[in-house]
DNA sequence: TGTATAATGACCGACGGTCGGTCTTTCGCG
DNA sequence: CGCGAAAGACCGACCGTCGGTCATTATACA
């Protein structure tokens, strides 16, 4: 095997780059190092040399990923001239465009992601997520909260409740997936659109807002990336 | 070795026996079925004879104690005479009653659930505890409901939003462990303790309750546990 | 300035050891 | 005697290690 030299940081993230795609398409378990590294390219030690083990994949990728996410809305959480319920829908509304965007990519890594062998992959996720979203999500909170518009006595407790909701649709998501392609798949679309909308009034009201004051998903979002189909 | 032959039934509730001591003992991953096999006292035949997989001992051993739980409130959820708002402050509080009789017990499994390692053994555990309750605290929601004191579109939407808080607790939980013996003990138990107001201030107005329609936590109730030893 | 030399660290891949799971055989009970 | 429970030797997949190699960069010296 011909050795091929890359910096560091480019070799990392190709590292987890292939581990990622494994990770999406098998899951965490059932890709092994070696499948990871067969993908990459890559010897043993030259994997073990960036990694001190196969649980830092997932620590990197998730951290990544977070990451990356909370770097597309950087502008909103910024933008001075937005009350806090105006940035936190704005927020919101990003990050459902920026799903539609990648929906067939989102759709293809749920079947994976929501099925119940890979409940760890899931919750490693959330959890990396609300590590990065926390103290963002903290501010916007507090911002309300000084300009009258929200009511809670600890931000940064209401911040992490909110996050934490995500993972509570998570059942919920893959009866939906389970329900995909058979007769119940309309009415389990409309199921799941009406959890998510419930989702917006449980965070209204923890965040002392009038019902429908957050929109979680619009009309014809949740269809969208449940149908969306992987090109190829 | 002696043959020792058992029921199908006792047998299989000595190996779970065995294994949830392990893994509230060191975690999931860390307890091999060697360990579990050594603990009962039987063959890796005899272990497969009746599980067909390690995976199996989380479900057997998740399931039973969320079974366990339910059938120690079954009282008052069959109570006839109570209010929702009553079978519903009152189920909380028993469970509080349970944890403070086995207070050590809970507390020396804390430390060892709450571990970022052991992340899937937690998470099992409130997933199987959801699964059981889900349909329990869906009926009091909804009779919560149909007495005009709750206000919500979907019991049991609500139910699973609300057993999902206390997963969103986990961290909270983790940091007030790890500040255990340190100087910022008691400032970390405060903490913790109006987190978990909080949290019972997020359940009430889900449900469109006034503020502190349900008691979390008693005071004294955050500190009892955390500071309890185990014996011995 | 050009070149030998040293140091760095990316990379290799055979190998070891652990651990989940299987298979055949044996035992005990009804 | 038949059937399920139990025994324990055995298997093989995988994670992680280890001694060593090769490309690259820094340094010293002519």
């Amino acid at each position: 095997m011909p050795r091929i030299v890359k910096s560091a940081d480019d070799r990392r993230n190709e590292i987890l780059d292939g581990a990622q795609a494994l990770f999406f398409e098998r899951g965490y378990e059932r890709t092994t190092v070696n499948d990871v590294i067969a993908r990459v390219g890559i010897s043993k030690g030259g994997f073990y040399h960036h990694f001190t083990a196969k649980e830092d994949l997932l620590e990197g990728i998730t951290a990544r990923l977070a990451q990356d996410a909370v770097a597309r809305v950087r502008d909103i959480l910024d933008d001075p001239g937005l009350s806090a319920l105006e940035r936190l829908n704005g927020f919101m509304a990003r990050s459902r465009s920026m799903k539609l965007a990648d929906a067939p990519k989102f759709r293809a890594a749920f079947d994976v992601v929501f099925r119940p062998e890979n409940l760890l992959l899931y919750h490693r996720i959330n959890a990396a997520s609300i590590a990065v979203m926390r103290p963002v999500l903290t501010r916007i909170i507090a911002q309300g909260k000084a300009e009258g518009a929200f009511t809670v006595p600890d931000p940064e407790a209401a911040a992490e409740i909110l996050l934490h909701l995500n993972a509570s649709t998570h059942d919920a998501v893959a009866r939906t997936i389970d329900a995909m392609g058979t007769a119940g798949e309309d009415a389990a679309i409309a199921a799941l659109d009406q959890r998510f909308q419930f989702q917006g009034i449980a965070m209204d009201r923890i965040l002392g807002l009038p019902d429908g004051s957050l929109t979680i998903v619009e009309p014809g979002f949740t269809r969208a990336v449940m149908t969306a189909r992987q090109a190829g």
